[in-house]
DNA sequence: TAAGATTGAATCGTCAATCTTA
DNA sequence: TAAGATTGACGATTCAATCTTA
């Protein structure tokens, strides 16, 4: 294995700060209108798609990128919050399924447009949509 | 202002998650060989580019992106495990800088190449240079 | 009044251990 | 023994307040 050339070390050092920088500015703006974090906006989404069957836990775990307690944290905050019910799962007593709330679906509404606001300044208005394709195919490389 | 488009809002995606999967591979690694976190590598790096003249802690502040609070925690765990030392300034009382000590500089490159290595197997063996490159500028365009 | 930097309290994330059911 | 999920203890991050010097 050898090592890596000067452009790859170049592309690393801007892919640890370029999205921390973006991530940032969004997470400030939605903060200003007092709204969740982007963590919980995700979870809403993802389980806002699946409805209305639901999510288990270990679902939100590969989408969200999260270890196992992670998603138990989160969705005690959530839960907290009434943005969320978990249920038992008859045919697995071990488990669970996570269901949105209706307040939980009226909160991910809420957030949306805020967010989408954010993206649209904060890459939007910077990339073509040619520019913003080719990104997610160098990122998709990545994953 | 306008709403994303379709294409942005999947480099969005792509962006809030490629590099945690990518952050997450490498902190593994560097975890299991027991070296300190990226952060710590970071701060050492700038103190070590930034050598015989040390830096202000405001420096750091913006090299790497971070609050004033998290600069002074940051600092206070490379200091106890001897990586740093602050020093008064004399021009202005308020101030300190921060040195580099010997100890630090070694680890810095003790951990130099279990990173490298990590960011060739994540991004070097999946991106041609030329790719690299071009991702390169479109992050930078974001930054 | 503001700039440089730190700190107590609270929240969030992580590790290792645990509990329950399969 | 293993899979799904939670938890106590601890470390890291954040917020708001503070301290010191300019």
């Amino acid at each position: 294995m050898s090592l890596p050339s000067e452009k790859v070390i170049d592309a690393w050092i801007r892919l640890m700060r370029a999205p921390q920088a973006v991530l940032a500015a969004m997470e400030a703006r939605v903060k200003a209108a007092e709204l969740p974090p982007l963590t919980w906006y995700d979870a809403l989404w993802a389980l806002e798609r699946a409805a209305p069957k639901g999510l288990r836990p270990a679902d939100l775990e590969r989408e969200m990128l999260l270890a196992q307690y992670g998603v138990s944290r989160l969705l005690d905050r959530l839960e907290s919050a009434g943005y969320i019910e978990r249920r038992p799962v008859p045919e697995d007593k071990r488990g669970q399924t996570i269901m949105l709330t209706p307040a939980g679906r009226a909160t991910r509404r809420r957030i949306w447009p805020v967010y989408a606001r954010a993206i649209q300044e904060t890459i939007g208005s910077r990339l073509t949509d040619q520019e913003a394709t080719e990104l997610t195919r160098l990122l998709g490389k990545l994953g």
